[in-house]
DNA sequence: CTGTTAGCGCCTTCAA
DNA sequence: TTGAAGGCGCTAACAG
């Protein structure tokens, strides 16, 4: 019989066996952007590990707009999903449709992006320690005027980083400037941003960004206006993005392990599934970030990363 | 009839309709990495047009390794996908995988890496005219020994991207010296052979290189020997990654429209799916590959892009 | 130990 | 018009 199944080829259908036992195998993923380098290597390390416990993935990504967050979902829970791994777009302050698949019995485990007040299983990496470890490598360098580009305060991501900055400069008794601090988180905004800023004569010795492509963009910019890096002005990044091995100089920053990150939500998530017991507790896991420092605050020659 | 449904918020088990009608609206994705610019604006591409006809995406990677790419294909063709999109391996060079799948019946559109012989649906990019464009912009830029930076030749794209590269020599009466065609196709790996390049003496004017990674690392290598950007060497990628506007000098470049592709790619599956006649004739696009040139070919002054 | 059946949730079909 | 039934493919439970 086994054999005849074989030389068949026979294959259960997977959807029937959903069907059957109220279980699919498929983990849904929200991301607001998967073309971004820390997502992608989320998704890389989800990927791997649903794979592992035979989880097939399906991905929907949000584009950072709460309503397409909640269609994606939709799609999603429709009796596809044994859980949802998100992290929620820059504009949702809701979180009805996140409690409504919770409801239905659908596991949700938050990474990076966590809900104010929704709780649930996640996993973040310590953007506070990240970022004071950024900000103090600086100021060990003998770096007193930081500038810092920041991200959106609406996000706990942009307020915990901002608020390293904010312990860094404390711990090491440098006052506070206001004018220090500059929403300014892309690319394109540090190229605008930056001639701007040194135009108005405002003084600076280093830059700490909350995020690779903003610092690249200041690089770019502090170049162009004659500035040298670092002996000028240094220069701290955040996220380990893979373009800052590439500039030039190349960019000291904070390594967010992104894949790492997925593994361990997928872990999570499994964990969740395969418990019989229903545990009330929920787990939040805590990623540590590190220091890379590179040339763009060392100089070009005494590293050898 | 109809209020109570809603008012119960009744939501038909998407489940039990694949089961009924045999289709389950979810198309599967095998990508070799998630994780590259290019292959994640793809990924965005197909999940934007596939979100707009109500399908769900799922994604696996094969890691560049065929093992993993048959038990990815596996995984997904338990009955759960309507269709598959695939670029195929860098190891992949046997194809019963995917002729099994076509006769269970579930469409394949091929994007970006096409298979040599089997033959299914399939949106490519325009390798030979993108390569011609890039060195023929160095042959007019008065660049005469253009070192190429070559893809594996077991892949029909690094052996289409070689091809343009020798007809535009040809074209411009360049002969052709063989010392200038070497395999490189990775940052580090073009971190490493540069200096050995350079130092065993071989003469080049110019590099044309297979991605953008690997036209970092030649910059980055190239600098690090003294070597001026475009002055002594010109250097032209391909890909349009985002680094390309990061790095210094920026990348001269071939865009290839990765987002577009994966649109295209969702377009021709959705196309296959909702035709009621099965039509034999297989359906290849092609992408016009554009040039995007930038300072490591025109210099710091020129251009304003 | 082998063979049959019921039911997962749905919708289409056919009967009342 | 409304309602019941059948079957998509599967397996656990039960009958033989």
């Amino acid at each position: 019989m086994r054999e005849l199944a074989d030389r068949m080829k026979y294959k259960p259908n997977a959807i029937a066996l959903s069907l059957k036992n109220r279980k699919s195998n498929v983990v849904g993923v929200i991301i607001p952007q998967i073309v971004h380098y820390f997502f992608s290597s989320v998704i890389s390390g989800i990927e791997e590990v649903a794979g592992k416990y035979g989880y097939s993935v399906m991905v929907a990504q949000s584009n950072e707009l709460f309503e397409k967050e909640v269609e994606a979902m939709a799609t999603l829970a429709d009796g596809r999903i044994d859980g949802l791994l998100i992290s929620i777009a820059k504009e949702t302050v809701k979180y009805d449709h996140l409690r409504q698949l919770k409801e239905e019995g659908i596991e949700i485990v938050f990474f990076d992006r966590v809900p104010d007040e929704f709780k649930s299983d996640s996993v973040v990496i310590d953007d506070f320690q990240g970022a004071l470890k950024g900000v103090q490598h600086l100021i060990e360098h003998g770096r007193r005027r930081i500038l810092h580009l920041a991200g959106p305060q609406t996000r706990l991501i942009g307020r915990k980083r901002l608020k390293g900055y904010l312990q860094a400069i404390e711990n090491n008794r440098i006052p506070y400037d206001e004018k220090l601090v500059v929403p300014c988180d892309t690319f394109d905004a540090a190229l605008k941003i930056m001639p701007e800023l040194v135009n108005s004569g405002l003084d600076f010795d280093a830059v700490f960004t909350v995020n690779d492509f903003t610092a690249a963009g200041v690089i770019q910019a502090l170049k162009k206006l004659g500035k040298k890096i670092p002996e000028d002005i240094a220069v701290v990044g955040y996220g380990d993005d893979d373009i800052a091995l590439m500039i030039d100089p190349t960019l000291s920053t904070i390594r967010q392990p992104g894949k790492e990150m997925g593994m361990r939500t997928m872990e999570l998530l499994h964990k969740r599934l395969s418990t019989v017991e229903e545990t009330k507790d929920i787990i939040s896991e805590v990623l540590q970030a590190e220091l890379i420092p590179r040339e763009s605050t060392l100089g070009h020659f005494k590293q050898e990363n």
